[in-house]
DNA sequence: CTAAGCGTGTGGTCCAACCACATCAAGTAG
DNA sequence: CTACTTGATGTGGTTGGACCACACGCTTAG
């Protein structure tokens, strides 16, 4: 066993046990340490796998948001680690692709209608129709699709889609500006939004994974790659 | 920018590239430190997350298993992942169960029968009808519902379920113990799987599916919990 | 009462040294 | 000539100490 593992352990017990909690701040580096009998620089490896994980979030200078505290972002974990294997050719773009058409079309057969996270969706869909810079466009269009993958309430879901998204985000913005027609596509993306939205709300679930599907399914048809929508 | 990103940038650039890649060897960390005008303690540091990430492999001594060398494990880093933001109460353990039973219905439906992951899923489930041990059994359940996975091709989809599984392991564990009568649950449990082989073989792709669910949704219902089958 | 200044504690970085380990090559005994 | 011992070499693993930049909060001078 490793010495920073051994931390590792350590971190993690005080999170199961619950006496380490989302916001609560660990103790100093120097004082954790000492209090476990190891150097320094081991502590300081077991807090940056942490760090990559989402889990923590080292602050530096005094007060309130110095120290390291308890965060969650299990989408920065996930992202990062997809991102990396997609970085060594072990994890194919399709496939990816293709699972993030899976979760996202059954977060939107499983959407509440009366879900804020719709609500929310609906709202940046409004956004998008007056949005003119295509940049801004596809980072609306980025909040839409994470938005309505929250409706459907499962945080693991989210998380995945989440992290889905950001191992391929500079793999599919290559696409983005050559398609022929860009307003002609964002016009048709817009329409399909509002009618993924519509079959939500008419609690047409079976209606909306199928949009939901076609919709992804057509960007990667006609990028000829890559899925951007 | 720290410093240590610095080094994860440079790392990643090289697995981008192809310069690096699955099996390749890393620089020594001080001929490394050197290269890129860092620290040592910035070079291991980088290395500690590549390596809780499933990217590379540390080793000591000296010959071909020496070295940091570059691997592919992306089911460690999600697995971990999953597991600490479980134990920040962060992601629900019910909706990593309906996680799994999303994704492995999915990939009982799109598996191909002659794929080589099946006839291994096969040969799994005999040897689960010759089995007494309940560990030994569950550790041969493990082994089968992974080789349907990967009976999909999707690595993408292999990997969250191997995540998944890893993540609420010790909490489905606690539930095995628990049940009535352990010898006709096994039963059931070698029953069922052998009528998902067979809808996958007779290429009923969405009768496996549902067949699938019903499995993993009845053993989270007799258990209270968890899901462990 | 206000505002400048400094003390204190935080993480960030670097260095130098030592350890344990595994291999490989040279040397030695048979 | 073979087989075994033995040491050199290079790897990651760990440690302690030192210094830096930063941000807050108290003290103090105005």
């Amino acid at each position: 066993m490793r010495t920073h593992q051994l931390v590792l352990q350590w971190i993690e017990g005080q999170l199961s046990s619950g006496q380490l909690a989302l916001g609560g701040r660990l103790p100093a580096e120097r004082a954790l340490a000492e209090q476990l009998k190891v150097s320094r620089t081991s502590v300081r490896e077991a807090i940056r796998v942490l760090e990559a994980m989402g889990v923590l979030r080292a602050g530096v200078g005094s007060g309130p948001d110095a120290g390291t505290v308890v965060i969650a972002d299990p989408t920065a974990a996930l992202g990062s680690a997809l991102r990396l294997h997609v970085a060594t050719s072990h994890l194919p773009v399709k496939d990816i692709v293709e699972t993030r058409v899976l979760l996202e079309s059954w977060a939107a057969s499983r959407a509440r209608p009366e879900s804020p996270a719709l609500a929310e969706a609906a709202q940046l869909l409004e956004q998008m129709d007056s949005c003119t810079d295509t940049e801004e466009f596809l980072a609306l269009d980025i909040r839409f699709h994470l938005a309505l993958a929250d409706a459907a309430g499962n945080a693991v879901v989210s998380a995945m889609m989440g992290s889905l998204r950001e191992a391929i985000q500079d793999y599919a913005g290559r696409f983005t500006g050559n398609l022929p027609d860009w307003d002609s596509t964002a016009a048709r993306l817009r329409a399909e939004h509002r009618g993924i939205l519509a079959a939500i709300s008419n609690h047409d679930g079976g209606r909306a994974a199928q949009l939901v599907a076609d919709h992804i399914e057509g960007y990667y048809a006609e990028a000829g790659l890559g899925s951007g929508a």
